[in-house]
DNA sequence: CCTACATCCTCAAGGAGCTTGAGAAGCAAG
DNA sequence: CTTGCTTCTCAAGCTCCTTGAGGATGTAGG
């Protein structure tokens, strides 16, 4: 019923040194100790890690996830609709992410291209990368 | 002819802090002081820095805008061709990138679909979240 | 029972690419 | 002269961990 660390690791995909940095920065509420100071993780922890994991996953934060997994454990929690709208306002930063990306290739391909051009030769007073040199 | 540091961060879109920080890093190069100690920048400073800042803007790293730079003051330095290859290569990290957006998106829309869908009254059960929690 | 070897523990620092802050000094304008 | 902006030098902080040192414990084989 009560795993050693690795075992947790194993269980949740999360490395050692990860699930103790979890806890020591308070994601993961109390983790019970043998005699001897081992930590010792139950099946609620490890869903815990698991839902950590699967959330940074999905690339939140880890203040947002914080702040989820304390409103999961509230009474009155309407956590999943919490995590739900999270999500959807992740979408949108995720799409500007992309169209960030996207103007990105935009610009190293013209960048290239440019270079290709004018540098055939090596080096070129036309190319773009020297101009921004001495610009 | 030759500025402050605060006219150069103006000049390069650099913040003062940045610029100083790149000189620190030593991808500046030698900059000039006064007489007491104030930083004074020429035109080619705000060349390479302009240079850096656009890089940076390309999503380059620092370890790779260095080589360039030291590339481009290399006598016989092919360096354009080099920012060519590497913008090339960065197309594809980009590319990767995006497909990876692409998922977490397509993941990000199913998890509020399946909250919306299973918690329509506050939590559920049923729901993908508070499973994550338990199993 | 003894010896390896694996695992665990607690600090502490590193990495990327800066930003922010403290505390002090200089410079220009009113 | 005073106010207020800019500059200077450290130094620490940010995110999210990873890596390493140094030491104690647990487990398996002989």
């Amino acid at each position: 019923m009560s795993m050693t660390i690795g075992l947790a690791a194993e269980k949740t995909g999360c490395s050692v040194a990860t699930i103790r940095y979890y806890e020591e920065i308070g994601l993961l509420g109390r983790i019970g100790r043998t005699a001897n100071g081992r930590r010792t993780y139950g099946w609620p922890d490890i869903g815990r890690l698991r839902l950590i994991r699967r959330l940074r996953d999905l690339d939140f934060g880890l203040e947002a996830i914080r702040a989820l997994v304390e409103a999961m454990h509230s009474p009155d929690s309407t956590a999943c609709l919490e995590v739900r709208d999270l999500a959807l306002g992740h979408i949108a930063i995720i799409r500007s992410r992309r169209a960030e990306l996207d103007a990105l290739e935009a610009s190293l391909t013209d960048l290239a291209a440019s270079c290709s051009d004018a540098c055939r030769n090596g080096r070129s007073p036309e190319c773009t990368i020297i101009q921004g040199m001495s610009a």
